[in-house]
DNA sequence: ATAGGTTTATAAGAATAGATTATTAATTTA
DNA sequence: TAAATTAATAATCTATTCTTATAAACCTAT
């Protein structure tokens, strides 16, 4: 016995022989034998310098220093071992916690009801969403500010990783009251050029943007947006999911060719996402189809990064 | 790797490799090498079933549970830490607490300045002190009631061991008044039958006893014999230390041949004594020469017991 | 781009601690 | 006083945990 480390196997020990008075009963109750008992006190004594434990061959009493050391041994042993049930409990994805960044559309459209099934599997995980333009979504998975992010591609990086959920097709949309309404078939890019047409942060950086030109307006904000089409300013082009189903005064027909606003699950490349996270992600991936199916969207396809 | 038993270690060596950020400079912190440092982490990670850190070759960074789990590890690693230095100090004798039965009369003469030196060497340790007749006190140590006691032999036990700290020589006791007091040279104990003898605790036990015969008197309270002597009602054999020293109605003589009560320190055989009581002993030991000196005491003799 | 240096991971071997079996010594109980 | 129970000891074996040596991955600088 060179350097002796003490370990918390020697307190546990000491702590179930002083219970039971007996290495026996010891040995037992820790299925080990009783000599390997006799080794481990005989250690955790010669360490601290101390008799924790008088013994004859008939009883097993604790010293004084045994009698005080007692309930400070036993409060170490049940704090390792709950500090370490608590650390698998998170494994098993029954605690923990996960922020999320998004962009509004899937935020307010898509995703309630898959949060609801969610939080209803997984009781003790706290969920964190912020939603933020696509942009904003990518910086935050970027700086790890978030556990993953849920939206477009603003600029790809090689630091992230985008796994396609679904295509969002985009629309045009305008006022009740607009020349367009009178129909409901496709219309061509080509016309919009002879529209006012309302850019807003979603198409302008998409591919399609090139056969539009330079707009006069532009909304960053997709609240103001609405509302400019609510007063029939002009045209804009939506992903479906951005356009609020039940509002009577706007109106959408698709375009032609059909073009779509991939939405991606983003994540780093170099980081391994918390079990709750992965099981969130598990959630999404699995409840997608149904929603998707529900508000009548297409998977992804068009998918420019991968 | 059959079944894994996680250890303090194991959470030492997260802490300190969070800590610095590296498996190598940890490695040269814990004195260990940097596969060693990769081994422990992964079979934490195995057991727990998560990733706590995240690394590369070029970086070391916590994961989001291992960012939660270092406060918690770290709080393990310093309570343990704690508790054994703690332990370690109650060995070193920093602390404790020390019951001792006691004869009234070492008590009161010849421990005062002994535990004055005592505590001023171990501050932090608290004192009880019984006094007691010769026989309670070995009763105490026998039941344990006391770490320890100082006395006489009232009745040898198998149970206790006895070590001879000094003797206490018997003398003669009378009133200033009485005819004894105008000599001082040593009396023969057959003078005694001619004299009232007032028996007390402490002569009732003795060898030299039975040379005295029955007596009429006996005072097991020393404090009410003491009162009789001053009353000249008759004599008594008190050991030296019983005699008050400043009391000007008493006197004394020495006993022709000297005979005297084996003052002891007694323990339990079979019981290992606290650090604390263990450096009481010691400066006990230490100290008693010095004080039967001052008292004029003779070393121990007349061992009746080993 | 590429080479060099730095860092973690892996594999194999050696060292050490810990466990077991068998036995002894001691103490209580009948 | 004998039997039974219990802790201590000794010797052997097992398994974990190190170390050495090497590889693979990654950043930095030229």
């Amino acid at each position: 016995m060179k350097y002796l480390n003490i370990t918390l196997r020697h307190l546990r020990t000491f702590v179930i022989v002083a219970r039971y008075g007996s290495f026996n009963k010891a040995a037992d109750e820790l299925s080990r034998t009783q000599p390997a008992i006799t080794l481990a006190i005989k250690q955790l004594e010669e360490f601290v310098g101390l008799k924790l434990l008088e013994r004859t061959t008939r009883r097993v009493i604790p010293t004084a220093e045994g009698e005080n050391f007692m309930p400070v041994a036993e409060r170490l042993v049940r704090d390792f071992d709950a500090a370490i049930s608590d650390l698998k409990a998170s494994a098993e994805r029954r605690v923990g916690n996960i922020s999320i960044a998004i962009v509004p559309s899937v935020a307010n459209q898509l995703l309630p009801p898959i949060i609801k099934t969610f939080s209803t599997n997984f009781p003790g995980i706290n969920l964190l969403l912020n939603d933020d333009t696509a942009r904003a979504v990518q910086q935050k998975v970027e700086r790890n500010e978030v556990d993953f992010g849920i939206g477009s591609i603003w600029q790809p990086s090689s630091l992230l990783k985008y796994t396609p959920l679904f295509a969002d097709t985009l629309k045009l949309v305008f006022h009740r009251d607009h020349y367009l309404s009178k129909s409901d078939t496709p219309v061509p890019w080509d016309a919009l050029h002879r529209e006012t047409f309302l850019d807003s942060g979603i198409t302008k950086n998409m591919l399609a943007r090139q056969a539009l030109g330079q707009s006069k307006f532009d909304f960053p904000n997709i609240t103001t947006l609405l509302a400019m089409l609510r007063s029939n300013l002009g045209v804009s082009v939506l992903p479906s999911l951005a356009i609020p189903e039940a509002d009577g005064e706007l109106r959408s027909r698709p375009l032609e060719p059909s073009e779509s606003r991939n939405i991606h699950l983003i994540t780093r490349n170099d980081w391994t996402l918390s079990p709750a996270a992965e099981a969130m992600i598990e959630t999404i991936i699995h409840e997608i189809p149904a929603q998707i199916e529900a508000l009548g969207l297409s998977p992804h396809h068009n998918i420019e990064a991968e």
